[in-house]
DNA sequence: TTTAGTGCAAATGTTTTGCATCCAG
DNA sequence: CTGGATGCAAAACATTTGCACTAAA
């Protein structure tokens, strides 16, 4: 039903079923690689131009992550969260707490702006890699 | 002082007087076309190079925009702030109220990270592109 | 049948890198 | 003098686009 307008491809099909599959976000050369869209031939564009699309009617979310990668995942499931990344390995973590709830208001009362969303990016080290420094030093 | 074990090169000493004079964020592409710069017929490369030893040693702090270009600024100057981004016209705004200091410490306890930094940024329609809206409606 | 969608290849735009040369320390 | 820094050109990288062809509606 999110789909009002668009054909119902195999290609587009294969692609939300592995959103749905995963769980989590992927970018456009993980989904290449992936299995089930690589033995379907599907081309690099062509997974582009369905996660514009797919972001674009809000049924999939896009983040540019500090790597410069964007990373895509299904709108509904997660629901509203945001990642810690460790500076060290990569690895990711989300979590639900929104810092901004209540900011909004406020802001946009302060800036004139009608606020539409926000992307919010915490760095720092996770555990393991906090050990690994303190066992080399 | 913050540049110890750096050469105190001629493109470097241009660099940093460029962010000093102009005082805002910049992208490399601003550099390079920037006419003290361009005068000096500094390479694109060396820009990149610098940018990155300079935010490597916290002159600079960068910051990737949701256009997918990164920004560069002095990080002393402007002390922390974030931005919100307007997605129609792109015009920023900064703001200085951070969301974050008082979640940071919970969200270490939580989470087991060590919480070195984050970014965040907003989106939304500012004041002029609002009323540019209503009407063409 | 008609129009959105696809595959492929080529182009784009930003950033990185190799290498010979240069210059600040 | 010598290692870091530069300029240039080429490469790398994610992403976008043109175009002829395919297939969903």
């Amino acid at each position: 039903m999110p789909l009002t307008g668009m054909k119902n491809t195999r290609q587009r099909q294969l692609l939300l079923e592995l959103f749905h599959n995963t769980g989590r976000s992927l970018t456009a050369e993980e989904i290449f690689a992936s299995p089930s869209i690589r033995s379907a031939r599907m081309a690099l564009s062509t997974i582009y131009r369905n996660l514009d699309q797919l972001s674009g009617r809000g049924v999939l979310v896009k983040t540019l992550f500090p790597d410069g990668l964007s990373r895509y995942e299904l709108a509904g499931e997660h629901a509203h969260h945001h990642y810690l990344v460790c500076t060290h390995c990569q690895k990711r973590q989300t979590f639900d707490e929104c810092p901004l709830k209540r900011m909004q208001s406020d802001l946009e009362k302060q800036t004139g702006f009608q606020i539409t969303g926000h992307n919010l990016m915490l760095y720092g080290l996770c555990r393991e890699c906090q050990q690994e420094m303190a066992a080399n030093a």
